[in-house]
DNA sequence: ATACTTTTGCAACTGAGTTTCATTTATGAG
DNA sequence: CTCATAAATGAAACTCAGTTGCAAAAGTAT
């Protein structure tokens, strides 16, 4: 699916920033932080721009954060159909110690968890460190 | 066990900053943050001190990160027999929605997970969200 | 083409965390 | 106990991530 119909399909507008930071997280397949994007489109947008940009994908379901122990947070877009009213990613992350990268496992599941009696559990995200398959 | 012997076993001078640090980590039943930790010290400790502490906790195993979506980073005390080696940390940490604290399940593991081929795992990390029994 | 709403750029700001350096404190040897 | 040394602390200044307010620009529906 062309930028154009996602940005219309999650209900924002298709403005040039936005196609650009689309471009930027299909160009890679790793999740990205701000100052990834930053990197490939300081010359066209301002960085508040960018900080925005990353907030209505989030906040529309068209990317998910990847949780990292990493200062800075990362995002990737969203396999599975999400939504401003739920999101549904519910695979592994998979942290590279190598390259650094952290990618979406969309076909690993994260298994539920037996919770101590009295907790109630919304949802879960699981990290993996280790080496990825490239750099192994 | 008493702060100063911890302190000692860990190859860590017995100072008072970090007395202090140890004393409020054993306050509270969950994860404590930079800023939550200088709240309670302020008045005796720098800030700079407090994130020194910080770091030589992190770093001989005294204590753990606590992998969180929010900003900042938290922390909690390691139950296990941790070292600047390795830490054995394996349980899952649980973060509630109502009172936005996280704490340890150390008695719930987090199960081993099959990963593509050509992965290797070394780590994994895994947060529920959810509501705790507290506030259940 | 117009009117209205959303988005953008810019500047200024907040908050987390780090670095440097001079001073103070803990500790082990004598 | 005293002293020398290495480690820890406080203070100021700094970097980097992220946010806010506002005026100008661009998208969209009529």
């Amino acid at each position: 699916m062309d930028a154009e119909n996602i940005l219309a399909e999650h209900g924002l507008r298709n403005t040039e920033a936005r196609h650009g930071v689309l471009d930027v997280f299909n160009k890679y397949d790793y999740a990205l932080s701000h100052s990834d994007l930053e990197k490939e489109l300081q010359k066209y947008f301002d960085r508040v721009t960018i900080y925005r940009t990353i907030h209505s994908f989030l906040d529309k379901g068209i990317i998910h954060k990847v949780i990292d122990d990493s200062e800075s947070a990362k995002y990737a877009l969203c396999a599975d159909e999400c939504s401003s009213d739920r999101h549904h990613d519910n695979h592994v992350h998979f942290k590279c110690a190598k390259c650094g990268n952290s990618e979406c496992l969309n076909h690993v599941q994260i298994p539920s968890i037996n919770v101590p009696k009295g907790y109630l559990v919304s949802e879960s995200n699981l990290l993996i460190e280790g080496v990825c398959a490239s750099c192994n």
